[in-house]
DNA sequence: AACGTTTGCGCAAACGTTTGCTTTTAGGCA
DNA sequence: TGCCTAAAAGCAAACGTTTGCGCAAACGTT
């Protein structure tokens, strides 16, 4: 059917060792040969099959990849750099999207495993604990997470998100806001867990209003949280500010603020965790916590390229800061106010 | 190393070829040795090798997506179906992207043959014709392009280009527009040169102000689109209205009128062929001609599914409809017009 | 001329499955 | 009891590579 190696060996009156040698470059072969090994490869159209090659290294060469929200493209951006870092050491890569859902997840981390993937650097979602994570104990397979955390067996490379958050608060808080509200994500996952915790200490360290209705937690896709938001904003008392702790979170406020009829930033401040390609765009521009992608990505790659080396390596976790990128979406005194808040 | 299904077989004292027909429903087996087989299996944490099988039934059972800018939504989109129909069939997918680079997108192709997949699926670039096409054509890989056309040689499945936009150029007018500047993409890919035919074609059915200068095209991601529109713009004579051909070319037009310190729709009225996700949010929200990622992923799907069962057949191209999503860009007249232009 | 060393390459056994063919056992029937 | 058929499962040859081992020829040295 397809011309295999043998084939090329044939034409070229050589063992198929010594044509395995010269394509990989394996050992010396005589210059003559090797042309002649060439040639034969040209004119038949061989095109090496690696998965026989794997099949007989035990090892792909491949890297499984798997995203909470391939649509959020702060995952997009990770993927793309994965991707990049992946292809300059010959590997490829699957891809394969939870959609948040645990069981999901599974499935495509087994399938990874019976490909025989390298490695897997995946975002595990809410319930995780329960399904992939037990699952990639037993395979053995160098895992390494990305964004959240789940357990204490994996290495991980994800954002600074306590201290961020501080970050993000101190910041409002100079500018004169006493009543910030908390939109975050999915209870339960590392990330959402660390900015509350971050977003409620600062609240205690800033002396600010406290108001247990203006944490709003849920999912995103849901239609819910803006109902949530609308509602806290008919109040008595409503929050001045608003921090949407995620990117996708930050939809769900606009939608609240577009339909309240309110204008950013006069009438209520908003600020995010995470940019987003527009967010130079939005008119007034949104002022928000950029993670590297490039960073994370580089560095999961980094340190799964360790784990397999290394399986034995102690747990590693890696931490990456962010940077608040102040834009119009929180009041004017921004506008003199244009230094880069890093941490403390 | 790795337990195989060898071990498991010694563990349930039976043949191997008896595991792999319990594993693979490939032939009746006695209930009582089917259930030592699982004990076994359950045992002994047996995770099947999927490269062994692949190599064994040459069919590796995965697809290779390559997209010529993975950043933009519209493919991560197409990606995600893609993804999702891929699983349903016991799919994996490898996904990679060109960046626009023909050079590499020859190299991810060639490794996607090289690693024996299923079939390609994948948005040719500027130059594709010159590198993988030449490649693909001889290594025999069943192939889908989306979105863009090369050659006459794969089957294709994309967007209607032409009619979409003379019905975008339609609804301008309606509103009173007859100065319009548009956009384009790239030059030499088949959307953007379908895009800009259906541009000027509509100029002349429609009897509108003729301006060379106001058809750019370009590189999204050079400043010089932008400043090409500023330019323009400044101009004695300019357009009331300007289409962007595609959702990236936005942002050149929105930074274009942002420097401009220009209001939209009242200065100046906006459209775009390509939905964003942050459409809705913007103020006020854009009008675009909107693509079904998910018709064109799944049909690209299918498409290759009857490629691979049948190579013989004839090449075929899905043409699939796409949607003018009226919002407020292009003026207030829009409110009373809130039906949705179909095709003629 | 004899010997050790290098150079260049072939042989064949894996890697972990699938699958056509064969064998064994059991069951049914005359 | 003997024979035919069906049911159940084993045997071994692939699939297309890599790679340890070994052999032959050529070379350099004494």
């Amino acid at each position: 059917m397809r011309v295999t190696l043998n084939d090329v060996s044939k034409v070229a009156r050589v063992s198929a060792s010594t044509v395995s040698h010269v394509l990989n470059g394996t050992r010396h072969v005589n210059e003559d040969t090797k042309q002649r090994v060439m040639d034969a490869i040209e004119q038949t159209g061989y095109i090496p099959n690696l998965m026989a090659k794997s099949l007989k290294q035990s090892a792909s060469n491949t890297i499984g990849i798997v995203v909470s929200d391939i649509r959020n493209e702060f995952f997009v951006n990770i993927i793309h750099v994965i991707d990049e870092e992946a292809r300059k050491m010959g590997c490829q890569v699957f891809v394969s999207s939870s959609d948040e859902n645990p069981k999901k997840e599974l499935e495509i981390v087994k399938a990874f495993c019976e490909r025989r993937v390298d490695g897997i650097i995946y975002s595990p979602t809410n319930g995780s604990d329960q399904y992939s994570v037990n699952y990639l104990k037993k395979s053995q397979v160098p895992v390494v997470m990305i964004d959240r955390l789940v357990g204490n067996d994996f290495d991980w490379v994800g954002v600074e998100n306590y201290a961020s958050i501080k970050k993000l608060v101190k910041y409002l808080v100079d500018l004169g806001y006493t009543k910030i509200g908390f939109l975050a994500g999915f209870r339960g996952i590392s990330t959402t867990e660390e900015r509350i915790q971050g977003f409620l200490d600062a609240i205690e360290e800033f002396h600010l209003e406290k108001n247990d209705g203006w944490l709003i937690t849920g999912d995103y896709r849901k239609d819910m949280v803006s109902e949530q938001v609308i509602q806290v904003m008919q109040a008595q008392t409503v929050p001045e500010a608003w921090i949407a702790a995620n990117n996708r979170m930050i939809y769900n406020a606009m939608q609240a603020i577009n339909v309240l009829g309110l204008k950013i930033p006069e009438d209520i401040a908003l600020a995010a965790f995470g940019d987003f390609e527009w967010s130079d765009y939005f008119e007034p521009r949104i002022t928000t916590l950029v993670q590297s992608c490039n960073t994370i990505g580089i560095q999961a790659v980094e340190l799964l390229k360790q784990r397999i080396k290394n399986p034995a390596m102690p747990v590693q976790r890696i931490e990456v800061a962010s940077e608040l990128v102040i834009r119009e979406s929180c009041g004017e005194k921004t506008a003199t106010l244009s230094k880069i808040y890093k941490n403390e």
